[in-house]
DNA sequence: CTGTCATTTCCGTATTCACAGAACTTGCTT
DNA sequence: AAGCAAGTTCTGTGAATACGGAAATGACAG
């Protein structure tokens, strides 16, 4: 994988730009991208190598992709060096960004939000209508959440039968569509 | 609104670092947050005055808040000046945003996939296991993207009466759980 | 114990991005 | 038609972030 192929190359610097446009460092993206779509798993050397870009930050976003739980470091027989591979399932890498992504940033945001309208309704100076409007807010996320928990543990697959049987959900929830 | 309670600040500081982990830009996400709280239309200096940036900074952002279609342009009565109000209803907000995060990164990112699978199954250098990860993606994309189609258009309450029905779902589906 | 290889941490530089202020445009008012 | 107010665009500066290279640490072999 030292050299990319067009298709190769192509994806990878996608994914990457799309990393930046979530919040997410364009190399760590790229990085992810590499090993993703690698056949057998990378060394360091071999990631900086196919990026040009440093060992050290290498080191740093592998680390970092470690930290969202979709990169693990393996071993191969008569090789030292570390290895990293992808998460195999793209549903399940997903589902473990989402929960990630829950933890350190929507959960914390409905606490605030709940500390927000509770505060808000005791002081003087917050208005009304925004005291309202945070708890639309915090409402929304909460009920959201609550439904990403139901779906997020239903197995693979489950989700395309949801989008064939479209017209009976609506019926069995009992509304127009 | 001129000043803000210590709620509003409180609010508005964490919308905009949630912003930025986000992909959206910290003063945009800000501005977005204090009109959305605020109980009427407010012109661009109040705007600039409030959080304490330059009134160009509020004109380029507001812009990219119009071209998100969360907030819009208003007139109030003997004011020559733009006023701006933000979308009220927080599902449609978010669907909004959805909407649109799905035709700028997602449509186009299902596209490029489809590409580099077809030309990755002609190309001699594109490893096997690479065209396979690529085409799982581009089919999980559509998946999901389909299932959103269908969710986007149930009315306001019925994700909440998607949870309560967890088990009947489940069941209609025909899957464990 | 010493030398080598792999990896991480640290730090200064570079690049990118955001922003303020000025210049410019538009449109209204008299 | 000149002046003023509002809004936008442009440009240089500053801050934040990313990154490369060097130094340090750790792991292992002989």
């Amino acid at each position: 994988m030292a050299k990319l192929s067009s298709v190769q190359q192509k994806f990878i610097l996608h994914w990457g730009e799309m990393g930046t446009r979530w919040g997410i460092n364009r190399t760590v993206a790229q990085m992810h991208a590499l090993i993703f779509i690698s056949p057998k798993p990378l060394n360091a050397e071999e990631i900086a190598d196919t990026l040009v870009v440093a060992r050290s930050n290498v080191s740093n976003s592998l680390k970092e992709l470690q930290g969202w739980g979709i990169v693990k470091r393996v071993h191969v027989l008569g090789d030292s060096r570390d290895h990293f591979e992808s998460m195999k399932d793209v549903w399940e890498m997903f589902r473990v960004v989402l929960d990630e992504r829950k933890k350190r940033e929507i959960d914390p945001t409905v606490a605030l939000l709940r500390d927000c309208v509770a505060e808000a309704h005791k002081d003087k100076e917050t208005d009304e209508y925004t005291e309202q409007k945070l708890k639309e807010l915090a409402d929304f996320f909460d009920v959201t959440t609550a439904w990403y928990g139901q779906i997020r543990q239903w197995p693979t697959g489950a989700l395309t039968k949801f989008v064939k049987a479209g017209d009976k959900i609506r019926k069995l929830l009992g509304i127009g569509g």
